[in-house]
DNA sequence: GTTCTAGAAC
DNA sequence: GTTCTAGAAC
């Protein structure tokens, strides 16, 4: 239940679209757009519900949230279909006037500010558990960027899935329209570290994965790729789960667009097998040469000049 | 990983 | 002149 401090109105949290309060007209933007049919076997229970900048809880459907005039209300996880009802007005009171609706491009500006502050905030406060060797404040320690993940992960309000074995959060700079990242708990710092006995986790990664893309409300109409960067520049292992529209701002160069569209992206399934067969999983000599080739579509595999000819030429295969 | 920006490309 | 990239810095 959302409680409205203003009106003292209560709100049921079920589905959603972007909504006010019918009595003091405070809105809210929730980012979930679309619906979905069930909820019961969706991965993840919690309801991440920022209703301040500064201030944060989580809370459980069902339970109660304060929000003040002018407070912003995220769904944080755009896994789930919500509803927020308000319950009749109990004083029948109406104060406060019609705020103008923020876009909703402005909204994700707002989001990724406040996820920059909280980012850093993080790196300065927070001590990441670390199960291994010393951790250190030096070049690459904790707080250094490449191991934001370490934090990420830890963050309630960035995670949509956990199991015991298991945590999904949301990649930070998305570079599609669904961008999730599947972690382990077991502290893995790279692809070298993957030995046989990691191979009942790397499976159990892989169907986190494909449970997230099934429950994915546009799993129907786009075409997902689930795998592992060859190189990557943060530490601790991560599967990207990512669907091939490649429509984000996030993605702004060649590097980005090769990281996902060449070999230097690794099929989860074949990181598996390579993992069973040999033990350990090695990467090709020059992979890193893969991120410097010429931009073509994974589409049709035209060449285009440019990352914004091939952002524009995305729209064809994507449209909105 | 991202941001910033010099200078290449047009 | 503007657009875009690539590399340094973080």
């Amino acid at each position: 239940m959302l409680k409205c401090q203003t009106a003292g109105l209560l709100a049921k949290m079920e589905v959603i679209s972007p909504f006010s309060c019918p009595t003091c007209r405070l809105l809210f933007w929730v980012e979930a757009r679309k619906r979905l049919s069930k909820t019961k076997n969706a991965p993840g229970s919690k309801l991440g519900v920022n209703p301040t900048s500064i201030d944060t809880v989580v809370v459980g459907t069902g339970s109660e949230v304060k929000m003040k005039p002018g407070q912003q209300l995220h769904v944080v996880n755009q896994l789930y279909p919500y509803t927020v009802q308000f319950k009749e007005d109990p004083t029948g009171s109406h104060g406060g006037s019609k705020r103008p609706r923020e876009s909703a491009s402005e909204d994700r500006e707002n989001q990724r500010e406040a996820q920059k502050t909280k980012a850093a905030k993080q790196t300065e406060k927070v001590s990441v558990p670390v199960s291994h060797g010393d951790a250190t404040n030096t070049s690459e320690g904790v707080g250094h960027w490449s191991q934001g993940l370490k934090t990420s992960m830890q963050d309630p309000k960035m995670q949509v899935y956990k199991d015991d074995k298991v945590v999904v959060i949301k990649d930070k700079y998305p570079k599609a329209r669904y961008h999730w990242l599947v972690l382990p708990w077991q502290s893995i710092p790279s692809l070298k570290a993957l030995r046989e006995e990691h191979c009942d986790l790397v499976k159990h990664m892989q169907q986190v994965a494909d449970q997230m893309v099934e429950q994915c409300p546009d799993a129907s109409s786009l075409r997902f790729r689930t795998g592992y960067h060859a190189i990557p520049s943060m530490s601790h292992v991560h599967l990207h789960v990512i669907s091939q529209d490649f429509d984000s701002p996030c993605l702004k160069n060649k590097k980005h667009w090769n990281s996902f569209t060449t070999d230097y992206f690794i099929e989860s399934h074949d990181l598996f097998q390579m993992l069973e067969a040999n033990g350990r999983v090695t990467v090709k000599e020059g992979a890193s040469e893969l991120l410097k080739l010429p931009l073509r579509c994974h589409v049709c595999r035209k060449d285009i000049p440019t990352i914004p000819a091939l952002k524009e030429h995305l729209k064809s295969h994507f449209p909105r």
